[in-house]
DNA sequence: GCGCTAACTGGCCGGCCGGTCAATTAGCTG
DNA sequence: CAGCTAATTGACCGGCCGGCCAGTTAGCGC
């Protein structure tokens, strides 16, 4: 079969110019990258980046729409897939985001490149998330099985900041003297972080 | 006296163009800054930058080297004068560093710059100040005032990272649904934070 | 006042940036 | 196979980027 492929491929073309973008992107930011260095990195024309995304800026916005479209669904996957609401959910919601991150670090860098850029595009789609979760974190408020004095959005927002930020800036505080591996650290998180949301007794 | 002021003044216009250039890096990062327009920006010559600085880029690590040592002064400065160990300084000391933030949102952003960069220059003397207050938690953990299993290096890990990473995407997540003021949300990362190194009676 | 140093200026440059365009050609439709 | 569409190319462009340099001038020691 097609032993001499197409020599002409249009989606594959496409898809060869936004992952080369992803990698350059999220490595150097939006304004350190250059056309010329991408069209060479993936194999293409210059102008053939013009011909399938118009500008510079646009091939941003898509490689943007593109990961946080990934991210989303993702995250949907997790909620969804959740089960009976109880402090032990929480802490496997933690355990799963914070392996997401790790096993997804591209879509870390870009986040932060997006966020130093003041873009709130993806602002409103994230709040969904947040919302459905602070939902649930008040269900299980309701239930006794959390601490109730606390605003639920708060208690989302704090691990997912320290997930973030773990590895957002993981390669300046990986030297940090006494710094453990991922695992120790977000063992050592979930110790200091359940206990705080859990409820006196 | 002086109402004519200095038609030269090397050190006022060394000043001027650092203050300039740290407000556009903070705003726009390394290489999206133009000299011309920081030029015009800080009411100097292009070629006066380069006079005094050699180059963008030596320029971008005067930066950086300033804004390091105000920051690495103040914390310094907040060590020195915490007193006896116990929960409550460490309360203080989150506190301290939170409204720190605040206070100097500028500091923040050329650090999400710097650390998206990979410039681990700063990371040395950072290591310093987390040494320190992993060293003060370890001597409170052995008092019994703090919970002992847990790395006394995370404890500061975590409260540092939400702080900074509450101010670096505050753009992002000041839209989530029921999120509050800073205030409220320190408040509430304190009430977790506090109850989940505490010890168990 | 004299002369030296360094702060400061304006003009300029080579290079490359993002972007355009006319021409070519592969691949599909009928 | 003809004819059309769109993928693809390479040559090219205006603009501006960071940087340089020759020249001017303020300030300071003598």
């Amino acid at each position: 079969m097609n032993q001499k492929t197409q020599t002409r491929d249009p989606e594959l073309t496409r898809a060869r110019i936004l992952d080369t973008a992803e990698a350059l992107f999220v490595e150097q930011g939006f304004s350190a990258v250059k056309l010329s260095e991408l069209a060479r990195a993936a194999e293409v024309t210059k102008s053939l980046i013009h011909h399938h995304f118009g500008s510079k800026e646009q091939l941003w916005e898509a490689v943007k729409d593109r990961a946080f479209e990934r991210y989303f669904a993702a995250q949907m996957a997790m909620l969804e897939e959740a089960g009976e609401p109880d402090a032990a959910l929480l802490r496997r919601s933690v355990e799963a985001y914070f392996h997401f991150l790790r096993d997804n670090p591209g879509v870390v860098r870009l986040f932060a490149w997006t966020h130093l850029e003041g873009d709130s595009h993806c602002s409103e789609l994230d709040g969904q998330l947040v919302g459905a979760g602070a939902e649930w974190v008040r269900q299980t408020q309701l239930r006794g099985l959390l601490r109730a004095d606390i605003n639920p959005t708060h208690v989302i927002a704090v691990f997912v900041m320290t997930c973030t930020q773990w590895f957002e800036a993981k390669g300046h505080h990986q030297h940090w003297p006494g710094m453990g591996s991922d695992e120790a650290f977000l063992e050592d998180f979930l110790k200091i972080f359940m206990e705080g949301v859990t409820p006196r007794e």
